[in-house]
DNA sequence: TCCAATTTTCAGTAATTACTGAAATTATAG
DNA sequence: CTATAATTTCAGTAATTACTGAAAATTGGA
């Protein structure tokens, strides 16, 4: 790895980070590469800075780019694919949360809308649908705020987590949070 | 596994999701079971009912809780440990979020913050410190913005996250969102 | 069309992670 | 303190996941 020291921690770094993430080591340190160099990366240049097979890569990247984590350029005349990250920060966080939410949240929703709309058998079965009740509520509440909030520019996000828990003083005043209120 | 389908299934999709989540199959699976339980517990029935080693239990539920996702209760006149999740829908999404943050989320400000302080060699040091720079705003203002709104309470968040994207809208009606303001 | 450059696939193997059972440890009641 | 119930540890093994190199497929230019 001919990287300079503080790539190349950033780069370690993410391996690691990565397998608590849900992708492998390599997969993680193909990204932080990514994020890092100034310019898109072919996948030679990608195996041999951090020294793995070519064929890892070619793999790596698949994943990377179904997590729209990283995506494809190409130079006028090379044929060879490139590969860069998305620059804005936000964009990235957003895609993140809009995979995981793809892969993780959704199948778990239609798994507790299918064993709600079961008949209950049992005290257990009652009560266990009473627990996914409320798992559910609390998800469909979560998600449905993140996809109206995703939409926000990103200087407003900004501006209302700057605000942070104040939002919650200042609404409060208005009469926002009143019960009943439409607006 | 002698469970009634409903929970079955909830406990089967639990240990595929907690692949996903950094967490292995079998702690998925116990995590499912005691959030659907009635009643708390104890190691036996945990293995009995999902099939798995006393020590795999042992391990799975040392895990949990030291993600703050289950916690240890005893009965009078029983010495055995008995396990059961928080009951707060709400209490277990906060401390699934700051035991992430405590785990992944830190280390990497700190690598951030130390490979920001390193006085950069070349070109390609100061590019990759910008961009340092840019994921360590994002993730300071995300994480400070998370602090603040986990203490409000549950039925404040409620409100807000029902809210939605609307919020802004009143803010800005308000004028709160000016720069400059200071409320 | 054919050729060469590039990417992808995949079977085999390496590396890692998960799980078990037996032994060691800890805790409590008598 | 001793006996026993309960839990934890850990070495060994099973299962899973990651990685490679060679071969196949794809792509674009001549």
């Amino acid at each position: 790895m001919n990287l300079s020291p503080i790539n190349e921690r950033f780069v370690l770094h993410f391996g690691e980070m990565g397998s608590r993430w849900g992708v492998n080591r390599t997969v993680g340190q193909m990204y932080a590469l990514l994020f890092l160099s100034p310019k898109p990366l072919n996948s030679d240049e990608i195996a041999e800075q951090l020294g793995f097979s070519r064929s890892n890569v070619s793999m790596g990247m698949k994943e990377l780019l179904s997590w729209k984590l990283c995506k494809l350029v190409h130079k006028p005349g090379d044929r060879r694919d490139y590969f860069e990250t998305p620059k804005d920060v936000w964009e990235i966080f957003r895609s993140l949360v809009e995979e995981k939410r793809k892969r993780e949240i959704e199948p778990t929703l239609t798994l507790l809308r299918d064993a709600l709309m079961d008949e209950a058998m049992s005290d257990e079965d009652r009560h266990a649908q009473q627990r996914m009740r409320e798992m559910h509520e609390l998800i469909e509440l979560a998600t449905g705020w993140f996809d109206e909030v995703q939409h926000l520019s990103p200087e407003t996000l900004e501006n209302l987590m700057r605000l942070g828990s104040k939002v919650q003083k200042v609404l409060s005043f208005a009469g926002a949070l009143r019960p009943g209120n439409r607006d």
